[in-house]
DNA sequence: TCATCACATGCGTTTAAGCAGATATATGGG
DNA sequence: CCCATATATCTGCTTAAACGCATGTGATGA
């Protein structure tokens, strides 16, 4: 088991979770998995801008990303550790109360492939041991 | 009614938390109010990059300072904004199982001073809710 | 094989943050 | 006043991250 000082990880997370085109990437995947081409599309925003935070999001691993022929689709990974799932619980549970946040997500349910949405509801599980 | 667009206001929050040193000084001053001497001695680093740093969590709004003399105390605000007082809970509790974390509250117990602790002294701005 | 779609990544520039060391400000005491 | 103490801020440097634009890469389909 690999450590590397808690304080430092944790000051990482938060490194990832100081933007706030992030921030909407995350609440667009808040128990749900994601196709890149939505999230420009709700983002508004350019495809390389959306890509590096999305890669940026991967290397904090906070996210992770399967492909599905040419689409890529990202989804949040289940944290193993305790303190930084708590967190990221609470930020999530956060976006609730955001008019910015809702209104994405409301884009986003509007969008068509919204249907194939995998569920993965994200205060429960916690093993660590789902890879790309 | 200054308002600025919650997720960037999060953001912000996060950017103040990126840094292990932040996070070690919002450790000791979790509970208490702490003056500036104390931190530098337990983290061992310069004067100079303590008060940076307090400043860089000042303009968060995430501690605020009084003066006693030659002496300035530090001690966190109560977050008035209720996802960011969730947000900033889950932060503190998880130092609780952080050895680093651990082991600097109590060198600031064995410091002498610790025993002038005023915990939540004058003036609080808006008591929404208390960590710990 | 080749063209195209969907993403990822490289490049150059700008901005912000980190650090150490030096200096400025405020307070209290002689 | 002047000095020492405690803290804050400035300087100069280095690094990282954000952006737009251009290009590279993997998958699909004709």
């Amino acid at each position: 088991m690999k450590h590397g000082s808690k304080s430092a990880d944790l000051a990482g997370v938060f490194a990832a979770l100081s933007d706030a085109t992030r921030l909407r990437l995350l609440n667009l995947m808040n128990g749900r998995e994601v196709c890149v081409c939505y999230f420009v599309e709700i983002l508004g925003q350019g495809q390389p801008k959306i890509s590096r935070h999305l890669a940026y999001l991967r290397k904090a691993g906070l996210v992770t990303a399967r492909r599905e022929g040419k689409w890529m689709h990202y989804r949040i990974v289940p944290q193993a550790d305790e303190a930084t799932a708590s967190i990221l619980d609470a930020v999530l549970a956060s976006f609730g109360s955001d008019r910015q946040m809702q209104a994405d997500r409301a884009r986003l349910d509007r969008a068509c492939c919204a249907r194939r949405t995998l569920v993965v509801p994200v205060g429960a599980p916690r093993p660590a041991a789902l890879a790309q």
